[in-house]
DNA sequence: ATGCGGACCTGTTAGC
DNA sequence: TGCTAACAGGTCCGCA
């Protein structure tokens, strides 16, 4: 579900509730995710203050005091604010419960997603420790993304969901993005220019932005942490819209399939 | 080093 | 209406 404009919603609307929190218990309903849910989690968490909240690519970390809580919403998470006294619903896996008498309530139906806890850096973390920059910085640009694809043959979509290249960049805005740019998705990396890498950097920025204004996308189920929707969903091209017409030209959008993932785009614009 | 398919899950929708 | 298959916002892992 969340790619990194969901992923910074759900920080934001979190954070307010969380920071200088104590926390008063841990509930874990469900430790089958991704990896298994720690068995000393509660251990590490209670009694600890959340002193900040940070997004690194699609991973939330809670540091507190001793360590950070890693999360992943992997493809259907999401995270609520709740009262503590709120009844659990079937796939509400995690509760930490907050001296507000508030809960920080993890879902994840498909349970593609993650709760790690860690004493080091996080950024030392097996995990993370690879990552590739935040796409809304200075070092990420068009002459970084050139730099790395040279001699790489694999296509420009799957080349920019690399998490190794730059992260957050997911399945709906890789889409977005190349279309805002006029690259066609099925392009060798490496065998693309410069000047089209600058305006792809900037596409990547553009929708990236765009989406976080907006709330991030809700295409099927995607809230923030409040319950409300993401409203990017009108301002997709060509996401979810094979056999619509290109807003530019017209013409019908394909759908194909790269990597196992759909990918939709214009043959008209492109290229 | 790179590339590919499989794996992990449940829920929703499309098709017969 | 009901059964089945395909598909869904992620990404790690093992094997060629």
């Amino acid at each position: 579900m969340p790619e990194l404009p969901e992923v910074e919603t759900t920080c934001r609307g979190i954070a307010p509730h969380l920071l200088q929190q104590t926390i008063c218990d841990v509930i874990v309903r469900q430790r089958k995710l991704r990896w298994p849910i720690p068995a000393d989690l509660k251990s590490h968490l209670q009694g600890q203050s959340i002193e900040h909240i940070k997004r690194r690519g699609k991973y939330i970390l809670l540091g507190t005091t001793t360590g950070t809580l890693i999360i992943h919403l992997g493809m259907s998470g999401s995270l609520r604010i709740c009262a503590q006294t709120r009844r659990a619903e079937k796939h509400d896996h995690v509760d930490i419960i907050l001296q507000s008498g508030q809960c920080l309530r993890l879902r994840d139906p498909r349970r593609f997603g993650a709760v790690l806890f860690t004493h080091q850096d996080p950024g030392t973390h097996k995990l993370l420790k690879d990552l590739g920059p935040e796409p809304l910085t200075r070092e990420f640009s068009g002459a970084y993304l050139f730099t790395r694809s040279r001699n790489k043959k694999v296509a420009v979509k799957q080349f920019i969901m690399d998490s190794k290249v730059v992260v957050g960049v997911g399945n709906i805005y890789a889409s977005e993005a190349l279309y805002l740019a006029g690259i066609h998705p099925g392009r060798s990396a490496g065998r693309i220019s410069a000047q089209r890498y600058q305006r792809l950097a900037e596409a990547i920025k553009k929708v990236l932005r765009a989406a976080i204004k907006q709330g991030g996308t809700s295409l099927r189920d995607f809230t923030g942490s409040d319950g409300k929707p993401g409203y990017f969903k009108q301002k997709l091209n060509v996401y979810a819209r094979g056999t619509e017409p290109c807003p530019r030209c017209g013409r019908a959008i394909r759908q194909i399939t790269q990597g196992q993932r759909s990918t939709f785009y214009c043959s008209h614009c492109q290229t």
